[in-house]
DNA sequence: AGAGGTTACGGGCAGCGTAAGGATC
DNA sequence: GATCCTTACGCTGCCCGTAACCTCT
């Protein structure tokens, strides 16, 4: 018996899927098969019932998934005790939502290759409402995003807050500021794509006015920004991501009269059994943030 | 990580040498030394100081083999609580004294097959005093022997006695019943070897009577029984062992005016964490010999 | 038909034993 | 030189992925 194998049936008991299992542990689908028909074989007896159309666990199934909870605690705290960082491996996927990518993802990655040096990273970047599925599904490990996933055994640590300015080309000319919403109303705006937090509460402040304004959004922050450079309207964004924008004059912030709420993120993960590493790399995220003047 | 490196590791750390870890486990030297050598190259770290004549754990390896033991724990409750008894392999060696050699082996053998077709049985015959050498050694397992093992983790467990009865083949006369000693002490005596309590038990009642007795001593009981048969002289044995050449007429009991010692046999093992399966056998040979008239 | 698990099969790698090579006492 | 562990090397067997198959809904 080995430990993988104990893993693979821990994650098949969690996810109720050979195959989501399969997406889990990186492998194919019949070779996790193999591995609990090998388990089954050694132990004589049967472990899910496949019968229905999720596999669901046997009375002495139950059993075995106790013991292999212990026993994959036991594995994960000797690992995280005793190894050397060098020596602490995986892979763990993380879910960023745009924003982030822009502004703290490359400092975390850093970061996270300096400490644990063989640990490999999966990159999806994505809205945050399509994250925390992501999740919950476990197609990631980490996921930093507005919102909280609201579920048993999953951490919701605060993460970061950005404030929106209202920025906009030279090359446009605005009504003096502080722009009422009314004027803000009449010039189109590039904003994050639909069903996103920031978007919403955009929508939301200018739908008080009942005009119809022109709103462009984009799933890319890069052509948001873009958009904003060659004059095609304003654009509320955390000043975080457009620092260099601002330094060299291409864009510049101006005041409107109402203020939008901030993008608050959060960092969200699972906390299972034998998965002291991605809890390692939460802790060191929230570590480096913290350790930022915000 | 897998289940066998961390035997192996234990094993080591109990013993104090890769060779005789090697014999515990049947593998080969070679064997043993690249599992611990890829135990340490996953881990990153040393578990053993190999300058010296021992193998002696180092810091971390003290840490690792407490996570160590109680995975192997889990892992031996965990086959011992889900699977069939089909499924229960290993190899045990047993080290038995003679005498239960001719009386319950074969029952036990054939009891412990049954109940745990899949295991391996390694029979030793030696003598109670190197049993008692060979267990501390680890090189077997569970011992039926006189005399206990008194080391910590090693348990002794009353396993049957044994009344000696004089017995003589119907080809000799003798001096009328009861026999004194000093009647004894003139005729040829077959027993069990030197150094073994029998022997020394028999020596003992003899020496009192200060003559000069022959006694004839072979390691092998069949000898024992052969030579008796044979007329050479009188013999002290268990009433179990000879059952058939009493009832058949070829040998027949005698008294003596002075009495022997039982032979009282123990049962020892030594209690390691992931030797549920020791434990087991050991229990049911005790069961075995319990459930029989004494 | 489609989603989910199993069977069949070929290739690669890990783990084993034998034999030879150090290191320590 | 004896004892003990490591290195070198060839071999076997296990584990994996691809592809085809089976079975429910």
């Amino acid at each position: 018996m080995n430990i993988k194998s104990l893993e693979t049936f821990f994650w098949i008991a969690k996810l109720g899927s050979f195959r989501a299992t399969a997406k889990k542990l990186f492998a194919s689908q019949p070779t996790i098969s193999a591995r609990i028909a090998g388990l089954e074989d050694e132990l004589g007896i049967e472990l899910f019932d496949r019968s229905g159309r999720k596999a669901v666990l046997t009375a002495k199934g139950r059993q075995v998934l106790s013991y292999a909870e212990q026993i994959l605690q036991l594995h994960a705290d000797l690992l995280e005790t005793v190894a050397s960082p060098e020596a602490i491996q995986g892979t763990i996927r993380l879910g960023v939502a745009e924003t982030i990518a822009y502004t703290w993802l490359p400092e975390l990655i850093e970061r996270i290759n300096e400490t644990y040096p063989a640990i490999n990273l999966e990159l999806d970047v994505d809205i945050s409402i399509n994250l925390s599925e992501k999740l919950l599904k476990r197609e990631i490990d980490i996921a930093f995003l507005i919102g909280e996933v609201k579920q048993d055994g999953f951490f919701n640590m605060p993460f970061y807050s950005y404030s929106l300015i209202w920025v906009v080309s030279p090359k446009l000319t605005l009504p003096p500021e502080p722009v009422s919403l009314s004027e803000l109303a009449k010039i189109p705006i590039i904003t994050y794509p639909r069903m996103s937090e920031p978007h919403t509460n955009i929508r939301t402040l200018i739908n008080k006015m009942g005009s119809s304004t022109q709103i462009h959004s984009s799933s890319s922050l890069s052509t948001i920004i873009r958009m904003a450079l060659d004059g095609i309207g304003v654009s509320a964004l955390p000043k975080e991501i457009i620092t260099r924008e601002l330094a060299a004059g291409q864009l510049r912030e101006f005041k409107v009269e109402a203020s939008i709420p901030d993008l608050v993120f959060n960092m969200a993960y699972c906390a299972a059994p034998g998965a002291n590493v991605v809890r390692a790399v939460a802790d060191l995220s929230l570590k480096i943030v913290a350790s930022k003047p915000h």
